[in-house]
DNA sequence: AGGCAGGCTTTTA
DNA sequence: TAAAAGCCTGCC
């Protein structure tokens, strides 16, 4: 068990429904199990600031501290947004405050937000699951509860064109395929593309087959934790149109524009209302 | 060349 | 029945 404690943003419910994340779950109370890669992990906000982990303080110094990217200043980021420039934004991260771009797995990402495509959180989060329970490693989390890591390339490469339509991934099956046999093969290196330029790495996600500008850009800021990627899907088109006509000022909130991104869809999504 | 309509699996509300 | 953190293909 670790407990820490922080005075900067961290609202694990608010991460957990962002959409960023399909492996979050509630357990008991204010609890989260979350699971990452090969590992799975109860969290919990256990007083203002105080937060406890069951882990020991090894697995969250190498594991879960970069995971909830707790070296980047959020408030700092919020401080930049004027209200008087821009009353949406300022709302939407006063609003929003306590949510955090993970850093999560680059490859996870891409199957996930190539399984997105079309579907809702509940069915995105389902198809994951049994993908996992398919082809994953099976393993038994602190309170002995089972769980699937997240299965290899090489392992989803291996699946049949059945097994992932077992899975319920529908005209996706073909494209999460693609990305399988492209990773595996190393055609694409997501190691590499963490440090690439934005423009490199998003060209060479939209290279694979069923990954388009959105979908490549979701890859980008929550897989490769590229910040500045601003992923623009139905919910963010409809602010853009709304509250920017004049056009969105992406050069003034560089390199943190996907954390704005964020901030505004989940903000629009909630049903925002703006207090000028 | 670049833009647009239509189709696609399945689940959810 | 429509919509869901879209993308591909074919047509113009």
């Amino acid at each position: 068990m670790y407990c820490f404690r922080t005075e900067d943003d961290l609202d694990l419910l608010k991460i957990a429904e962002s959409g960023q994340c399909f492996r979050w779950n509630k357990a008991e109370g204010h609890c989260f199990r979350v699971i990452h890669g090969g590992h799975c992990v109860y969290m919990e906000e256990t007083g203002e600031g105080e937060y406890r982990i069951d882990c020991s303080e090894e697995e969250f110094q190498a594991v879960w501290r970069p995971y909830l990217d707790l070296d980047l200043d959020y408030r700092k980021v919020r401080r930049r947004v004027k209200k008087t420039k821009d009353p949406f934004l300022a709302a939407a991260c006063e609003m929003e405050k306590g949510i955090r771009i993970l850093r999560q797995d680059p490859w996870e990402m891409l199957v996930s937000f190539i399984i997105s495509q079309n579907k809702n959180i509940p069915a995105i989060k389902k198809s994951i699951e049994m993908l996992s329970e398919m082809a994953g490693e099976r393993k038994t989390d602190r309170r002995g509860e089972t769980f699937y890591a997240f299965p290899t390339p090489e392992r989803i490469a291996g699946l049949s064109g059945q097994e992932l339509s077992d899975c319920r991934l529908g005209y996706r099956c073909k494209y999460v395929s693609a990305a399988a046999g492209a990773v595996f093969s190393g055609s694409l290196d997501l190691g590499k593309l963490i440090a690439a330029g934005d423009e490199e790495a998003l060209a060479a996600l939209k290279g694979i087959y069923g990954v388009g500008t959105k979908v490549a850009n979701c890859v980008l800021l929550f897989g490769l934790h590229h910040l500045n990627a601003f992923p623009v899907d139905v919910w963010i088109r409809k602010v853009l149109e709304e509250q920017y006509p004049g056009g969105y000022p992406y050069e003034e909130y560089s390199p943190w524009n996907g954390i704005y991104q964020q901030y505004m869809f989940a903000y629009y999504r909630n049903g925002y209302i703006l207090t000028v």
